[in-house]
RNA sequence: GCCGCAGUAGCUCAGUGGUAGAGCGCACCCUUGGUAAGGGUGAGGUCGGGAGUUCAAUCCUCCCCUGCGGCACCA
């Protein structure tokens, strides 16, 4: 027998002969190792105890001490035993496949029944009583044909699939724990009592296109997280309660922000504490474009089939456009519009008013730009996805040998912002030629090094999506990180040759010659409702003092005190504080609380001490202590704090 | 759009084949209270919309709308 030779961890190397496996090679080190290992990383990978080793290689045993290693044996063989346990229940049942995923796994199954949150807790109870089994898990390979005739004869439709979507070349491996078999990559962990019976639970089930593909048939998806032990399962579902106490819809209500009723599907009724952070915000932005050489336009909401025709729109978008027909009294024929679901079109019919000179280029036009677009039910999302919205678009009209230099102007334009508004952790992704497109390779290797090279000059790393870009041209989409690790794409920035062609946008070149501009469509914080979503959830409601609609509530903690808080709350409005009184006969607990609810950043509480001493009680929003300051003091400390980041 | 679940007072929710309830909120009264809910009284609902079954429907059936969780979508 042929010999390999093994490198360890500590740097040791051994001679052992081809065809050992990991649990042997455990083993050999000592019984407790042995006893301790779940599986193996063999040359990086993630390597099953019971898999063969035919070449030198370098080899680390993991135990359950390797949380990356252990949590997804646990997820993936739970996935397996919830499988198991659901065909045990419902034979009838065809499985699917089961991924580890996130916090968990999920498995995809074929049910004519839908399962219930009875049929969940029945799933689980089974599924310990199989973790109680400690069923050895057992592995072979077989060959192909054996196993599409294994499926056939269970009728298990799904699996045929799976198994002629694995390439030739695969080894093809079964699992078995009890009786119950599938079909699986692996590695597993050596019997089902590793799982740690306390440390799932089955969370939801929803549905599922079989292979992603909407034209396949819908299967129901069973999701569920699992940890290492109850107390990491426990503190996921308290995360989960805390993530959905910052849920935007929930705090919207409670700090009384906006509404949404079904007469108007997908749009939002702002209310005034709504409607201050969402003007404060395009106030902020409108001084960082005028401060960054952009002109701001104004462009028709209902716009006539003509020119969607001519920008593409009406073949390509249609459906995710609201139509709108018009009987005009003396037309022969009804004239048919749609409501802007972008401000392309428009922009470039500003810009080709007039002859434009080279000498006009980079042209910055930029438009708060509200737009309608029929999103499909199913996506509609509180104001995060929405039918009724307003960018911060704009577009860059440019010569080709300037695209580079704009790039990174934007990229420059947007970390500044993005800075301000609390996000500091953001990532770029560079979306490149998709299979469908137009223009010639050299472009599109032209202009994807353009955005490459612009994205590096200012100073960020980027990761390539693949066959992402739009059909045009390349686009960088910027991606930020909120308070909770969730991710945000928000920004965008896309190089469009296309538009200036089809709308017939020119310029006069330095040479006489009339030329095409090219188009750079860029937004930095994307739609505003869905970015106040996102400013919501990630600061808890906790908005900073500049953009927090209520900034101070000067509460009175006796009646003879009023006057006094009345007399305060002028004072801060003069100073431009957003500040208003609490009168009201209800105590001064009473008032704290419903005033923290509510998310404004400082109480001014005042009673007699205050009223004599010209003073106010200040207690900052989250805080519990308090602290007296003379009235100059705090109007001049809020006054700083209120100022917007560009302003100070 | 697809699968599943849900829709009862402003909010959160309970409930029943015989025209409905709680807590909070709201109004009024008492209370003037020192930093996260003081007490009392009262008002408030075409039980999402439509059709059907029934002597009778908020409850059962069907259709529609909206929301929620996913999936798909996001030229």
């Amino acid at each position: 027998m042929s010999q390999i030779s093994l490198t360890f961890p500590d740097g040791n190397t051994k001679e052992v002969p081809a065809g050992i496996t990991p649990a042997e090679i455990a083993e050999g080190i000592s019984k407790s190792l042995a006893k301790k290992a779940i599986s193996a990383q063999v040359n990086g990978a993630h390597w099953d105890l019971a898999w063969p080793i035919e070449e030198d290689a370098s080899i680390a045993i993991n135990t359950m001490q390797d949380d990356e290693a252990a949590l997804e044996l646990i997820r993936h063989d739970l996935a397996h035993i919830m499988a198991r346990a659901v065909q045990e229940l419902w034979p009838d049942v065809k499985v699917t496949i089961g991924p580890v995923r996130d916090h968990g796994w999920f498995y995809d199954f074929d049910r004519a029944e839908p399962f219930t949150p009875e049929d969940l807790g029945a799933i689980e109870a089974r599924m310990k009583e199989i973790i109680n089994a400690r069923d050895v898990v057992k592995t072979e390979v077989w060959d192909r044909d054996r196993v599409r005739q294994h499926y056939i004869d269970t009728n298990e439709p799904y699996k045929v699939e799976l198994l002629d979507r694995i390439p030739g070349d695969e080894p093809i491996r079964m699992y078995w724990h009890g009786d119950w078999q599938d079909l699986c990559r692996g590695p597993h962990l050596q019997h089902t009592g590793q799982v740690p019976a306390d440390a799932f639970k089955l969370m939801n089930v929803a549905g599922a296109y079989w292979l992603g593909d909407s034209s396949r048939p819908m299967l129901q998806r069973i999701y569920g997280v699992a940890f290492k032990n109850r107390e990491a399962l426990k503190a996921h579902l308290t995360m989960l309660e805390e993530a959905a106490k910052r849920d935007h819809r929930r705090l919207g209500r409670e700090m009384e922000l906006f509404h949404m009723q079904e007469e108007a599907p997908g749009q939002i009724f702002w209310h005034p504490n709504g409607w201050r952070i969402y003007t404060t915000l395009q106030d902020y932005m409108r001084r960082k474009q005028d401060a960054d050489g952009y002109v701001e336009v104004n462009t028709p909401q209902v716009v006539n089939r003509n020119l969607w025709e001519a920008s593409g729109h009406w073949e390509n978008y249609q459906e995710h456009m609201f139509i709108v027909e018009v009987d005009e009294e003396h037309a022969r024929e009804k004239t048919v519009n749609a409501l802007k679901p972008m401000n392309c079109p428009c922009h470039v019919q500003v810009f080709n008013q007039g002859l434009k000179s080279y000498r006009d280029l980079p042209l910055r036009m930029a438009e708060f730009g509200s737009c309608a677009r029929y999103e499909p039910s199913g996506a509609l999302h509180g104001i995060m996805r929405v039918r009724g919205f307003t960018q911060d678009d704009a577009h860059i009209f440019c010569s080709d040998d300037q695209i580079e230099a704009e790039t990174q102007k934007f990229i420059e334009f947007l970390a500044g912002i993005y800075a301000d508004l609390g996000f500091t952790d953001w990532k770029v992704k560079l979306s490149t030629r998709p299979e469908k497109r137009i223009g010639s390779e050299e472009e599109w290797d032209r202009v994807e090094a353009a955005l490459g090279n612009a994205t590096k000059a200012a100073g960020y790393d980027y990761t390539i999506n693949e066959g992402e870009g739009a059909f045009y041209g390349p686009k960088l989409e910027f991606v930020l990180t909120d308070a909770i690790g969730r991710d945000w794409q928000c920004g965008t920035f896309q190089v469009d040759p296309n538009l200036p062609e089809r709308l017939d946008a020119s310029y006069i070149g330095r040479d006489g010659e009339k030329h095409r501009p090219v188009m750079l469509h860029r937004a930095v914080v994307g739609s505003f409702e869905r970015f106040i979503g996102i400013l919501i959830e990630n600061y808890a409601g906790k908005l900073p003092l500049w953009l927090a609609p209520r900034q101070v509530v000067v509460a009175a903690i006796v009646s003879d005190a009023d006057a006094y808080c009345v007399e305060v709350v002028e004072k801060l409005k003069a100073a431009g504080i957003r500040a208003e009184a609490d009168l009201r006969n209800e105590k001064i607990n009473y008032k704290v609380r419903e005033h923290s609810v509510g998310k404004v950043p400082y109480i001014l509480a005042c009673g007699m001490k205050e009223v004599e001493d010209r003073t106010v009680s200040t207690r900052k929003l989250g805080e519990k202590q308090t602290k007296v300051q003379s009235l100059d003091e705090i109007v001049a400390e809020l006054v700083a704090e209120a100022k917007a980041p560009d302003q100070r």
